[in-house]
DNA sequence: TAGCAGTATCGACCAACGGTCGATAGAAGC
DNA sequence: GCTTCTATCGACCGTTGGTCGATACTGCTA
């Protein structure tokens, strides 16, 4: 039996269920047999929309980028919130945990989903660098923060938090958390070249963590 | 025709060559038969040393970490080097580029071997930290390094020594080289708590980059 | 030297995979 | 009712990682 839908609807369809198995069963060890059989549609429908699964994965990737700017975007405008805080806040907002559901944050960052990780962490930082740029210059300028390197210096901010609170590459004891968080708020601020303590308000923000 | 090896022999042989092409062709990219001819072995002797392909991924790597661990063991004990050369000496050692051929340099951080480069990035950070624990420390009570979380700083410090210069995480320009590592040694004087400028001489050690 | 036991080797075989392609059903326009 | 175009189908393909029973080689014992 031939469901016909709209060829947007379709690939969407797709993308969504790709992304739920990509993400809890790892892009590896889902293959497009599964998606098929999820999406009820045969392989040559699949293969109409995307050129091969790699390519699903990239969409996939973008989408979470784009996801995650939108929200650092809102987050960077807002005047209501101190200057700084608007930047870590913005920082914060990446983690794809934010959002979705729990068994999602637990099986995200397994290693079989390097590759996913991977992409994901070089479009993000494509994506997110010139978001902060304006906000941590008009910090340098207001005399909140100090440094030489700004780009450079939000760079390696993101790329932090992700390897740190994303990704699990420390495989960090739950009870280690506290400590964890303090010293990167610590870290940030002397690569910001803020006043000391300035950014020890941020711990609660983390919650409670994976 | 059967030529019959002592087992640990074999072993390394398989070692060697899985290697050789995990690392230039990426380790999806790479079959299992590829292997085989190579080494010009059949199916059943390579499962008869390994469980599965991914078992010889994961004793590349030991080996790779172990090799950085060795070069920053001796690095560490040198006392004719001064103390914070010492550190970063032995986090730079660790770059795999350092010893080995041109081609596995250009190669080695394809996104096709992220899994192997989160493998590592998790078994460097675990195997070095406690290396460089003992000079940190020195490093404090001697008054050239101010901070409160040294493992974090560590811990840090390595990690970004890897994803800036091991894994072209940003895609960085020929030309954007000395900046970035400039950016890359004042933020590690910030971390560490040294003297401004004190790190700054490491911008020649890194030679001639990727 | 004959026999034996243990180990290293072999390659045919398997299910599952990502991907291809020609056939065709359904919707839209004339 | 005919044509056109697009979305859908599923049989088929080569390759993959992995299994397994058969067997050749080695070193020991009698």
């Amino acid at each position: 039996m031939k469901t016909v839908k709209e060829g947007e609807i379709r690939r969407r369809e797709i993308l969504d269920v790709a992304r739920e198995l990509f993400v809890t069963k790892g892009y590896d060890h889902t293959s497009v047999n599964d998606i098929l059989k999820i999406v009820d549609i045969a392989k040559g429908t699949f293969y109409y929309y995307f050129a091969s699964k790699e390519e699903v994965l990239e969409a996939i990737i973008l989408d979470i980028v784009e996801e995650g700017a939108r929200r650092a975007e809102i987050i960077v405008k807002d005047q209501s919130i101190p200057l700084l805080n608007r930047i870590m806040m913005a920082i914060m907002a990446q983690t794809p945990e934010f959002e979705g559901s729990e068994e999602i944050k637990e099986e995200l960052h397994k290693v079989e989903n390097a590759k996913l990780e991977r992409l994901y962490l070089k479009a993000m930082l494509k994506r997110m660098t010139p978001v902060l740029q304006e906000p941590v210059l008009e910090c340098i300028k207001e005399g909140i923060a100090h440094m030489e390197y700004p780009t450079e210096c939000i760079e390696t901010i993101l790329l932090l938090g992700h390897m740190m609170f994303d990704c699990d590459t420390f495989e960090w004891k739950m009870e280690e958390y506290p400590q964890k968080i303090q010293a990167f708020l610590c870290h940030a601020e002397r690569m910001l070249g803020t006043k000391e303590g300035e950014l020890s308000g941020f711990l609660q923000m983390f919650g409670q963590m994976p």
